[in-house]
RNA sequence: GCCAAGGUGGCAGAGUCCGGCCUAACGCAGCGGCCUGCAGAGCCGCCCAUCGCCGGUUCAAAUCCGGCCCUUGGCUCCA
C-alpha cells in the first residue's frame, strides 16, 4: 500500500520492510550551534513519517544521532558560556535541540546515539574495512579507498573520473585517490579550527577530544559515526534513512560504501531526503548566517503554525521561509482547529441528538479518511492529506450552519477523524497552548465581556466596540454569533 | 564543467510515475451574496491558468518522447 521515493533509484517503490519492525535513522544534526528552522524542518517530517509509519501498524524503531564530535564545535570551546571542552559545548547545544524537539511536539527516538559514546565501535568498523581491504593507515590516519568499492557513486548517480577530475591536487595530501574520504583522523583538531577558534576572543586553546586507537591519538572521521551507530543501534541494513538533500554527497554516498564495504549486505533499503528550506532564493545554512533559530521560531509562532507550515510542502520539494508563508500556515492551522471547536460544542451541546443523521456530514468524515490515507501513502503526500482534513472542516462548518439539530454521531465521528489524523499523524494540537494559564485568563475575558454585553444591549455600541478592540491587542480575539459570543486565545 | 531536483493562476501549492473523471485539489489574497448594530468567523458563489519554450506521438497530453531556455541544490562544513 505505502510507496516511498527512493533516491537510489530516483523511483517510487513499494514500501516491504525487512522486518515487522521498521528500522528507521534520521541523520541528525551537529551541534555546534543552535538548530535553526532548516533542521526542524527535516525533523518534523521524519516525525510526521514515524507516525505514520505507526497509524499503518508498523513498529518503528527510530534512532537519530547527535554528533558531538567536530572540529566546528572545538572552535567554539571557551566562547561565552559554552563550555571549557568539546564534549561540554556539545552538551550545551543538545540540551537546546533537545528542548526544541519537544517544543516542537515531535515523537521520541527510541535512541539518541551521540559519536563521543560509540568511539569502540567506530573503531571496530574501520579495523573490520582495513582488514578487507577497502581502508588503508598512513601516518596514523585511515583513509577509505573508494576504488575498492565497484558501486560508488551509485547514490549521487557521480563517477569516480568525475570526481578525480575535480579534485584539487593540492588538497589530496597523503589520500590515493581525491574522493578517499577520513575514517580516522591523526591528531588534534585541525589547523582552520584554532584559526577559527582564535577570532573569537578566547582564553582557552582550543583543544578538542582526542582517543587512542591502533593507529594512535586520533579523532573519527565525519561519515564513519552514522554507519556505526546505525549498525550499533538498528541493524547492518536499516529500512528506512532519512536526511537533508545537501547530505547526499559526500556524506551518504559514502556511508554506504563504508557500511556496505564491511558488512557486504545492502546498508539502507530506502533513502529519504528532504527538500531544504530556503529564504528568498537562498538556503538557510549556519554557515550562511541567514537562519531563524527554532527556539525564536517557536517562541514567535508557536509549535502548531511551524507544523503546519512544514505540512504545506512534500518532504521532498524546497519550500521558502517567509512572513507571508507563515502568516498562510497559520490560517490554514487555525481553519482545522475552529472547526474542531465548533464540532465539539456542537456535539456537547443540548442540540446535538443521537437520532439526526446528515449524509453529507458522514460522507465527508469517511471521504477525508480515504483521501489522507491515499495521500499518505502515496510517498507520505502531506499536503493533500491536509486538504482532506481541511474539507472534513468544511463539512462540519456547513452542518452547524445549516442545522438547528446536530448529528451526534456524525459530529463524532468527524471529531475523532481530526483528532486521529491531525493530532495523531500530524502532531498538531487543537488546545490553546499554555493551558495552564487559561483558566484565570478565561475568567477575567469573560468578566470583560460581561460588561461589554451590558453596552451592548445599553446601545453603546461604540464602547463595546472599544472593548472588542483592547481584548484583540491583548491577543484575545471577540467574535459575535448569532447566539451569543465567543472568543479565542 | 559534472550530478540531482524543479519550472502549473496575484501568492502558495497538489496533480506528472499509471495520458482521458484536469472545464486543473486544498489554502491565502481579491470580488459579490447570506448572516450581523458593525467587525470577525462561517456558509454560498465568482474572478485569476495558452500547465517554461519549440517540435513530435496519440482519437486524446500539465501528464509520454526529443530539443532548447531558466531556477535551485550538491561537487568544501552543512538537515
Amino acid at each position: 500500500m505505502l510507496s516511498v521515493t527512493n533516491t537510489l533509484s530516483g523511483e517510487r517503490e513499494a514500501f516491504e520492510p525487512t522486518d515487522e519492525e521498521v528500522l528507521l535513522y534520521v541523520c541528525g544534526l551537529t551541534v555546534s550551534d543552535d538548530a535553526h528552522l532548516g533542521h526542524a524542518r527535516v525533523w518534523v517530517h521524519a516525525d510526521v513519517i514515524h507516525r505514520w509509519l505507526e497509524h499503518e501498524g508498523y513498529p518503528v524503531r527510530h534512532v537519530e544521532n547527535f554528533t558531538d564530535v567536530n572540529e566546528k564545535i572545538a572552535s567554539r570551546i571557551g566562547e561565552d558560556e559554552l563550555g571549557d571542552s568539546e564534549l561540554a559545548v556539545a552538551r550545551r547545544f543538545i540540551e537546546g535541540t533537545i528542548a526544541d524537539m519537544r517544543g516542537l511536539n515531535l515523537k521520541r527516538a527510541t535512541v539518541y546515539p551521540r559519536v563521543s559514546e560509540h568511539i569502540p565501535e567506530i573503531i571496530a568498523l574501520i579495523e573490520r574495512l582495513i582488514g578487507a581491504g577497502h581502508a588503508y593507515e598512513t601516518d596514523g590516519s585511515v583513509y577509505f579507498d573508494v576504488t575498492s568499492f565497484e558501486e560508488y557513486g551509485k547514490l549521487s548517480n557521480q563517477r569516480l573520473e568525475d570526481l578525480e577530475a575535480q579534485g584539487d591536487p593540492d588538497e589530496r595530501g597523503e589520500k590515493r585517490h581525491p574522493a578517499d574520504f577520513a575514517l580516522w583522523k591523526a591528531g588534534g583538531v585541525s589547523e582552520s579550527a584554532i584559526r577559527e577558534h582564535e577570532k573569537v576572543d578566547h582564553d582557552r586553546p582550543p583543544e578538542g577530544e582526542t582517543w587512542d586507537s591502533p593507529w594512535g591519538e586520533g579523532r573519527p572521521g565525519w561519515h564513519i559515526e552514522c554507519s556505526a551507530m546505525a549498525m550499533t543501534h538498528l541493524d547492518e541494513t536499516i529500512d528506512i534513512h532519512v536526511g537533508g538533500h545537501d547530505l547526499v554527497f559526500p556524506h551518504h554516498e559514502n556511508e554506504i560504501a563504508q557500511s556496505e564495504a564491511a558488512t557486504g549486505e545492502r546498508f539502507a533499503k530506502y533513502w529519504l531526503h528532504t527538500g531544504l528550506l530556503e529564504t528568498k532564493g537562498e538556503k538557510m545554512s549556519s554557515s550562511l548566517g541567514n537562519f531563524f533559530t527554532v527556539s525564536a521560531a517557536l517562541e514567535e509562532f508557536g509549535q502548531n503554525v511551524l507544523r503546519s507550515f512544514y505540512l504545506s510542502t512534500e518532504y521532498d520539494s524546497n519550500q521558502t521561509f517567509s512572513e507571508e508563508a507563515i502568516a498562510e500556515a497559520e490560517e490554514r492551522f487555525e481553519r482545522l482547529e475552529r472547526a474542531y471547536e465548533r464540532a465539539t460544542e456542537a456535539a456537547d451541546s443540548p442540540d446535538a441528538r443521537t437520532k439526526v443523521e446528515d449524509e453529507d456530514l458522514r460522507e465527508a468524515v469517511s471521504e477525508a479518511r480515504e483521501e489522507f490515507t491515499r495521500a499518505m501513502n502515496d510517498d507520505f503526500s502531506v499536503r493533500p492529506a491536509m486538504a482532506a482534513l481541511l474539507s472534513l472542516a468544511n463539512a462540519v462548518n456547513r452542518h452547524v450552519d445549516t442545522h438547528d439539530e446536530y448529528d451526534y454521531r456524525g459530529l463524532r465521528r468527524a471529531i475523532e477523524t481530526v483528532e486521529e489524523l491531525g493530532e495523531g499523524v500530524f502532531g498538531l494540537s487543537f488546545v490553546s497552548e499554555g493551558e495552564g494559564r487559561v483558566d484565570i485568563a478565561d475568567e477575567l475575558v469573560e468578566l470583560v465581556l460581561r460588561v461589554r454585553e451590558d453596552e451592548r444591549e445599553a446601545g453603546n455600541y461604540e464602547r463595546a466596540d472599544e472593548l472588542r478592540d483592547d481584548l484583540e491587542a491583548l491577543g484575545v480575539t471577540v467574535e459575535d454569533e448569532g447566539d451569543g459570543t465567543t472568543y479565542r486565545l
